[in-house]
DNA sequence: TCCCCGCTCGGAAACGTTTCCACGTGCGCG
DNA sequence: CGCGCACGTGGAAACGTTTCCGAGCGGGGA
């Protein structure tokens, strides 16, 4: 592969001249300009772009660290945040911790070891510290979707309080009184906020307010479907239950069905099958895409020095069933 | 964010001793380890991966660019491609295209400005271009669910005739004899591919020939929607449709329910909701994440020097409706 | 006792850029 | 006519590593 030196060399100029032609610097004369161009298509010269972040601050490159790709939600997320850095004109480099904070581990230091220009990142549960060095370290960090105790970074999130409400009070409306909640990890910030919500607002509209109505998983498919048959399993049963994910709604509607039991299923996060299944699912959507563009906006911002706040996202009710 | 020399001066050695000690070199005495390591550790110190990769030839990094994260077929394959460079020591740089050559040719510049050591790549249909430009500049590329024409890089691939052949011969089974394709975008191999093998096995089984039965589609959900309202209304219409992705076919399956009409779908892809709507959907079932790890050990061996053959992987019947 | 060898280590070059500095050259103006 | 200035350019330093080369030093064998 081809370098500046013979770039320089076939155009017959110093290297120094082929970098100001190439970097649109206007000290330069027209001749060399066009010396330097031809040279560099005709030897299909690309800059190196690793020697170029050696001599510059900046990458151009910003560290983008995901739960789970083949969470939908997340996928949409990482794919707001990208299009945002794309327009920025940067480029995005996509990890993908699988809800294992090992991994995530892996990849900070890899994003550290890179000089990437920013982190943004959904953190796992475990530990804080692969956060919290990054930060130490001086490098730009921007949440996503959950928080992190004593990690001194901005923070988008939706309004948890806001989404179990409007989805209780829509159940409570249809006329439930007892309702079962399917939470997320409590080693994630959002798992813990939905339960205290759910247990807040139950209590002030008077429902139910039975323990083992609260049932955690682990925030995949067959920890819905668990979840959900230990909520069937309760005498009474629940009539209605409210999944915090799309992966566990998944397994949670397959085993109610599966039981034969007549319990409405309401679910967070829209996604298309929840349309076409019978009876369709209501949703409390989260517009994850647009949560990732605006957590990249926010990043960009404290890239350029600027002391962005947090965020909190408005949810909304889609009713169906 | 400190450097070698900062731990040079720290621990009182020499840069060099540091690089041997941090790199394992045992021309080293065990002070010299033991003060390095604390210097190193006390400082935070973590290496310049850019620095290291300019004098070294390698990076360690690998590209990867998907067609659309969204898509759940390839988000499994990146997962599976991710792990298998996780475990070869390997880190992954994941790029989403968007089903957009322009998006995906600006990856292709970075990861080449990069230096990455290797691209593993679902390309997308405009043009060979980026890929091409990829081999002749001496980057290990292999390509993933795709052909390119021209292009001399190992492919991994489903058995398309395969799959098409179980689909159209259990929908014969079943007594169906006028059936629908809901097909890719030619612009990619696998959609041309698939009605090619979609029209040999329908003439061998002596199935209905009819050219409107075949329906190009964008390979989105509305594409699929659309497709399938044009094979409603045909008359007569088809009995079976054949959809080719999971996307077309929650489009295509939302179509067909609206319509009332009594039409079987079988689609390519499994999910979960397949299984979960009424009635449940027979599939051909492509692991995808299996792919994606067969894909990255090709493209290991081929940044190893090797040369390796392109793999054709089988697809199985899922029948369920 | 002397030489040689092995072990550690420091110094320096090299990787491919960008940018500062200094050095012509040509022109306009006093 | 000569001086200064703008403009374009080449050379060199610097970014943070790794690795080669050579040197110092100690010990063991002849």
């Amino acid at each position: 592969m081809s370098t500046i030196h013979d770039v320089a060399r076939l155009a017959g100029v110093s290297i120094g001249t082929v970098s100001r032609v190439l970097s649109g610097n206007p000290a330069t004369s027209p001749e060399s300009r066009e010396r330097v161009r031809e040279a560099a298509l005709q030897l299909g010269y690309t800059p190196n772009a690793r020697a170029q972040s050696l001599r510059l601050a900046r990458t151009g490159v910003i560290g983008l660290s995901i739960s789970d790709v083949r969470n939908p939600f997340f996928a949409d997320a990482a794919h707001g945040a990208e299009q945002e850095a794309l327009a920025a004109g940067r480029v995005t480099m996509l990890a993908n911790a699988d809800e294992d904070s090992a991994i995530e581990a892996r990849y900070l230091r890899a994003f550290r070891a890179q000089r990437v220009d920013g982190v943004l990142m959904s953190p796992q549960g475990g530990s804080a510290e692969g956060a919290r060095s990054l930060v130490e370290a001086g490098i730009p960090v921007v949440l996503l979707n959950r928080t992190l105790d004593g990690v001194d970074a901005p923070v988008v999130t939706f309004d948890v309080r806001q989404g179990i409400e409007q989805a209780i009070t829509h159940l409570r409306d249809r006329g439930h009184r007892r309702i079962g909640l399917i939470a997320g990890p409590v080693s994630v910030s959002t798992g813990r906020a939905r339960v205290s919500a759910f247990e807040a607002i139950r209590d002030e509209l008077g429902l139910d307010p039975a323990p083992e109505l609260v049932q955690l998983a682990d925030g995949r498919r067959g920890g819905g479907a668990d979840a959900a048959e230990r909520l069937l399993a309760l005498s009474p049963a629940p009539t209605a239950v409210l999944s915090s994910n799309a992966l566990m709604s998944s397994g949670a509607f397959e085993a109610i069905r599966g039981s034969g039991a007549a319990v409405e299923l309401v679910s967070f996060d829209d996604q298309d099958w929840m349309r076409l299944v019978d009876p369709p699912l209501s949703v409390i959507e989260q517009d994850a895409a647009h949560m990732g563009a605006v957590a990249m906006r926010l990043l960009l911002e404290l890239i350029d020095g600027g002391h962005p706040r947090s965020v909190t996202l408005p949810t909304r009710l889609i009713a169906r069933g």
